[in-house]
DNA sequence: TTGACTGTTGCGGATTTCGCAGAGTCGGGC
DNA sequence: GCCCGACTCTGCGAAATCCGCAACAGTCAA
């Protein structure tokens, strides 16, 4: 047995919604490895991590579990878009004047918007746009972008091609 | 009757455009369907996905394994790298004189370098960074993105908070 | 020490995954 | 027209996995 295995640090301060963002409470080394292992294959069997991250099957599913109730990851089937349809995406650096967050927040509730990140630099905001067409792209930065309140000014990167796309955060 | 779904490809007029998707392999609206299942749940058992799409769980469980297999998809888990562990991210514009799609390849070599897209705009690569803390942020930047040849110059935009980040694709 | 709490383990039954053989369709060559 | 090869779907039995539950172990506070 790998008893060893003690878990001293076990007691994290539960907070379901610091997770998302902010100083997010650290995951213990056990979980961390668990994630790692479902970084490599998401469907990868319970019993395979616990053999891996030494615990047991059921110990992995309830912590696996919790991490996904609680939003720190979650387990999905990721493509590149071109393959799946859509042949238009951009990334447009957009800048704010006023509430940076408001902002942030209307142009992550359109569906194109794929992620949005606020950034410090010459961009108040960063956010990733996936379209079926150029018509549909044109539509979403000149009309629906433009038209948000704070919004001053946009630029536009078209993308040409996806050359690098991983989901190895932690495996390093 | 699912049995009604019988030799979809026969009844698949090509898409001409579809050709144009770097040489990909086509997908077919099952397999699209398949695709948004395992975006919603990675973990969706086959049969619940053949029952969804009006397939044989073993059917499903073959489209699944040669999406893996042709890299049309993967199956991952996906977290915010902040509660992992990575205190500092950044996304880098990127002006190249010369072969972009080298100074790409190269980039995409370095661990740090998350995601790579080579664009139309003032810059010719943008690549997302993750990095442990500052130091290792301005080393990637300052020593190793601008030490690689073809890179004239860059400019970085550090995150300061995610505000979105879906995984969505064709489920809308 | 006691008691509450959290996390882990072990186990049985239901479910799912896996491998394989057979049947149907489509398209090319003769 | 006919046969053949490539491909995909289906059905099924065996093996592995998932899932819920009850009991056990460690930590912390009173």
């Amino acid at each position: 047995m790998h008893s060893g295995r003690v878990a001293s640090r076990s007691a994290e301060p539960r907070d379901p919604r610091e997770s998302r963002n902010g100083g997010g409470p650290h995951l213990d080394a056990v979980s961390l490895a668990i994630i790692e292992q479902l970084q490599e294959d998401g469907r990868r069997p319970y019993a395979a991590i616990g053999k891996a991250v030494g615990l047991s099957e059921a110990a992995v599913r309830q912590r696996v579990q919790k991490l996904l109730d609680q939003g720190v990851m979650q387990i999905v089937a990721v493509t590149d878009p071109l393959t799946v349809g859509f042949r238009r995406q951009a990334m447009v650096g957009v800048h704010v004047e006023g509430d940076v967050e408001a902002v942030a927040d209307a142009l992550g509730a359109m569906d194109e918007c794929e992620y949005v990140v606020m950034t410090a630099g010459s961009f108040d905001l960063m956010v990733e746009i996936v379209c079926e067409d150029d018509d549909h792209l044109l539509e979403v930065i000149n009309r629906r972008i433009r038209a948000v309140p704070g919004v001053r000014s946009t630029e536009s990167f078209v993308y040409l091609k996806l050359k690098k796309q991983t989901y190895m955060w932690g495996t390093r």
